[in-house]
DNA sequence: GTCAGGTGGTTACAGATGTAACTGTCCATT
DNA sequence: AATGGACAGTTACATCTGTAACCACCTGAC
């Protein structure tokens, strides 16, 4: 019976996670009243430019009806607009509008900031290891392509 | 605009806390069907012994009507029960059933078997850097004590 | 050409969550 | 004894989320 919440590796990512994105989401609810699915379309957007919904959903990890309400909520804070696809009428073009670009370059000041403040506190090797770590989880547990067997 | 998303640590830590906690929740909710929360709360009580809400809620970092309801999940599994505090009545002391003693018992198996093989993955270095580096967060962003100024 | 299956995107619904308000209880002050 | 916080825990409500179903459209096989 030795085992503690505290130090199970799950709970504590999650923890760190919670900290270290709560603090920086407070910055873009209480000044642009935006949730976190929408900031990451945002910055989607504007470090890649034009794309498609399902674009947006694979570059940042979000389920397609994230990314949906997420474009809906920009798009009436008149931030992004869509454009029709001239060969695929099921796609939508995304962009930024200029309002949104500006919003965007406002962000990201902010997100430089705060990635700083991190640094600071982790300190260049702890950020480095930090990072390292996240990599190795990331490659090791990324989505896997679906098994096929003889079964299915 | 040399901003990505894909290298911002709130949204790297986000992301490798997600696969790294579905996966383990996947175990439990598939065989227990339950939920984090309760999960989390079943986990305190099996370590640390008869606790009340409210030190539930301390010790694994959840909002008390998350525990509240929690604590009903596992009552109506039959895996706690409440007793009244002689004394405080509006405490209530939480007990983990012989049944859900034996879940802890399989759960904290899983936990470790999962641990085991995290660590694997990372090495026994980079499991070491990796805790230091969510050590450092933990520090250095916990809630800090209300400030208290001449205004309030 | 047509039709089956796949894809981009939206939406209805059910479950999970936090905020704020609430109940019942305790305790310090009077 | 009475009363005004403060605290443990619950709940109503609004919001957010994922699942599954859906629509519109495309494409390849025939």
């Amino acid at each position: 019976m030795d085992f503690r919440l505290e130090t199970f590796l799950p709970y504590r990512l999650n923890q760190a996670a919670e900290l270290v994105s709560q603090r920086f989401a407070a910055q873009y609810r209480a000044r642009y009243r935006m949730t976190r699915p929408e900031w990451r379309a945002l910055a989607a957007l504007g470090s890649y430019g034009r794309m498609t919904a399902t674009e947006i959903g694979a570059n940042s990890s979000m389920h397609k009806t994230k990314v949906s309400r997420a474009v809906r909520a920009l798009e009436e804070k008149r931030w992004l607009k869509r454009s029709e696809d001239a060969a695929d009428r099921r796609i939508e073009h995304l962009d930024l509008t200029p309002a949104g670009r500006r919003i965007y370059g406002e962000m990201i000041a902010l997100a430089h900031e705060y990635e700083q403040e991190l640094a600071r506190l982790l300190g260049a090797d702890g950020l480095e290891q930090l990072e390292a770590g996240l990599a190795t989880i990331e490659a090791a547990l990324a989505v896997q392509p679906a098994r096929r067997g003889p079964s299915d």
